[in-house]
DNA sequence: TGTACATCAGTGAACGCGCGTTCACTGATGTAC
DNA sequence: TGTACATCAGTGAACGCGCGTTCACTGATGTAC
């Protein structure tokens, strides 16, 4: 058995490292294989050899960021301490905080890729849904699933549609807009157990 | 002078509204100028003389979609009345409809571009920012700005991310959540100033 | 310890294809007389 | 009214290029003795 055990799994997951980065920069079509396995220090050759076709990526690629142990604490500036009690204020700011805004690279890809997504075939789909409903999950706490929903979609939303705009001074004002309203709907939330809840 | 007057005019807007389609389909990147002219029902030669490149198309064709007057009742279904008092909640309804949700081709480009004109040229951003900056303010109302960005954020990113999944019952769920929570928001902060205002 | 070997991870030339763009041309048009 | 003409909108073959994918091959590796 020539080369080390686990040493094809390494090198598999350095692909798809390089592609999730390359596709979170670029998107889906404008990245090449020669591009992703040249990042990962290869050749092009071999890419056949781990997967079938470039578009079985792109799930892989989807995936490895939230399977990463890392991505909770990614977004370096704010760090997220899951066992505090204030962890999904936190979450929401870090999120929607400036570094997630600067780092296309290591962005959520939810952030970068939402409308290639909605292109690509069912694989892709199902890895998207996957990590949204973790983050609303994390994000639900005391809140009805419609307002975790919601808030997810305002963080999610917020950054896609940040990265869109021209004026930089707009997409701060946006990312905060953003912010200050998702820590309010969960503060509301968490409170109208306490009081009546009109229709 | 050979052909009527207006004549030019006439095919442009005719290709512009060809881009516009077929992006809202496939992206930037996965339209070649072959099928933008042969939707339009020319051949490929033509297009150079009416634009200087590909990428001079982006910024047209979001523009275009906010300049047809057509464009704020596009969304059958559901009739939007500019004059109406409940105008704002009525966009908001019309915007995460079941009928923007399926109709890509004439979707709001907010919707199925946002990531591609990320990527894309200053101009593209400035289209973009403009059809932006526009629906905040139409959304405005009595809202204080940072409400009205949210609220656009919800109709937009509600719409990105159902796209994005799978499953459409969970896509239709996320649709209603963000109609439900940004309505809120609307009665909200209509209310709010004839009541004190807590920080 | 040293050598011969089987394995297979990785290489890179080659393929057919569709792209954005160019350009010499064709032929439908309104105008002049 | 009818004909010849100048204009220029639109055509389609051709270009160089980079893509996804294939495949015969090379050479670094751990193993056997």
């Amino acid at each position: 058995m020539p080369y080390p055990p686990g040493h094809r799994d390494e090198v598999r997951t350095r692909i798809v490292e390089s592609a999730r980065k390359l596709f979170n920069r670029s998107g889906f079509d404008n990245v090449s294989v020669d591009q992703i396995m040249a990042d990962a220090g290869l050749t092009r050759g071999g890419f056949y050899s781990y997967f079938e076709s470039k578009s079985d990526l792109y799930a892989e690629a989807l995936a490895c960021f939230f399977t990463d142990p890392g991505w909770k604490s990614r977004w370096k500036g704010i760090d997220v301490d899951l066992n505090a009690a204030e962890v999904v204020p936190q979450i929401v700011r870090a999120y929607l905080s400036p570094q997630h805004f600067e780092d296309v690279d290591n962005s959520c890809p939810m952030v970068a890729l939402p409308t290639d997504v909605a292109r690509a075939g069912k694989t892709a789909k199902q890895a998207f849904e996957k990590a949204f409903k973790a983050m609303v999950e994390v994000l639900a706490g005391d809140a009805p699933q419609a307002t975790a929903q919601a808030i997810a979609t305002l963080c999610i939303g917020g950054m896609v549609v940040a990265r869109a705009l021209d004026d930089r001074s707009l997409a701060d004002d946006l990312r905060e807009a953003c912010t200050t309203i998702a820590l309010q709907l969960i503060r509301d939330s968490a409170l109208k157990p306490l009081f009546s809840n009109p229709a």
